[in-house]
DNA sequence: TTCTAAAATTGAGTCAATTCTGTTTTTATG
DNA sequence: CATAAAAACAGAATTGACTCAATTTTAGAA
């Protein structure tokens, strides 16, 4: 069935992916133009605003392949948890805070983010709320894994818990990528006491 | 000492404010053209970017009036909080977000946040998150008080928990501002119902 | 009052995202 | 293998935030 056209629209639209990461990281997501990318993609301008709505929108497509990934590395998690929930919980932000910055520079989530917030409606805004939930029922899911497990009290309210340890973490994370000079092992300590006093409350 | 330029200076200053607060209520922070807040203001382009290093710091003017409203009123309920743990942290969630769109409207609401991860070095960027540290540090004095009244644990992390209720608060806040459909009597119950765990470990 | 330096204002000009319109390419049909 | 409709492309034109050099206004000294 693909056809030309389908192949060589898919074709067209993996360059301009590839040139944007590339400029974005390289002369920032403002510092990338419009005309950099179309020029490095080999498309017209034109041609770039018929595969995506809006420049943010094209950074968004990045932001998505990057959170899928660590959805994935989250599911291993969640299958074997380590045997106590300070640890579970532990391991599993680990996972999300060190992939994080593995393809997107601060500047690039910081962009991803204000636009997810200033455009919730457009394709990207709508993306990245799918995705905060996504990972938030990750958060969810690894609780009743710990239920089951015994490791976590029965009587314990699992979507509000997810929903408080995804809304923090992702909080901390924000403020985060907007300061430079701020560490990963610090952001990660941070989240651990204040997660702490939710492991006391549920631990068996 | 007050002097013609000083009075002039803080004239047109107001007047820029008033302006730009109802072309943004009216037409949206987009559809407020720098332009037409000029005209509206009575000075020229070239004067609002005197006082202003960019749009979203009128903008982020406008919202520091409204939180330091919201902070103002906190203050009431740290010093003479309800008589447990539940309902003080209820009271003091239920005054910020009622008052949230006293003055700003979802829209701004999202631009400012917007701008502030945007731009967090930008005069706006760094006010903002001056902000949000002081209404964390007034949930902590809620806790605080709440200790020395002997309504809450003493050996709970304060800070954390301030934290954690901040940030979670904020989050649920981001998201509801992210859906115009979005009720403030349902926010407020969910905030509720995940505060309802931290309440559970904390009360004495 | 008059003059000068500093401060502030002005608005035409620049730059880059997005839109628009005419052209080219692909596909489907006879 | 023509050919017409549909899809996609190109790049010039538009739009609006922001800059900057020239001009005006104010404060204070002589």
């Amino acid at each position: 069935m693909s056809g030309l056209r389908a192949r060589q629209k898919a074709d067209r639209q993996r360059r301009i992916i590839e040139a944007a990461a590339e400029l974005f990281r390289d002369a920032g997501y403002e510092g990338a133009k419009i005309e950099a990318i179309a020029a490095q993609a080999e498309v017209s301008v034109g041609t770039i605003y018929n595969y995506y709505q809006n420049k943010g929108d094209i950074l968004g497509a990045i932001v998505s392949l990057e959170v899928n990934e660590v959805l994935n590395a989250g599911q291993g998690v969640v299958a074997r948890p380590p045997a106590n929930v300070g640890d579970a919980l532990d391991t599993l932000v680990g996972i999300y805070i060190e992939h994080s910055l593995h393809y997107l520079s601060k500047e690039m989530w910081r962009q991803a983010m204000a636009i997810s917030t200033q455009l919730p409606d457009s394709p990207f805004g709508q993306a990245y709320t799918a995705l905060d939930r996504a990972l938030t029922e990750q958060i969810r899911a690894l609780i009743a894994r710990l239920q089951v497990l015994g490791l976590a009290r029965q009587d314990i309210d699992g979507a509000a818990l997810g929903e408080l340890i995804f809304n923090n973490m992702n909080m901390m994370f924000i403020e985060f990528v907007k300061r430079d000079e701020a560490r990963i092992a610090e952001l990660r300590a941070a989240i651990r006491r204040q997660n702490r006093i939710l492991v006391t409350a549920i631990t068996v």
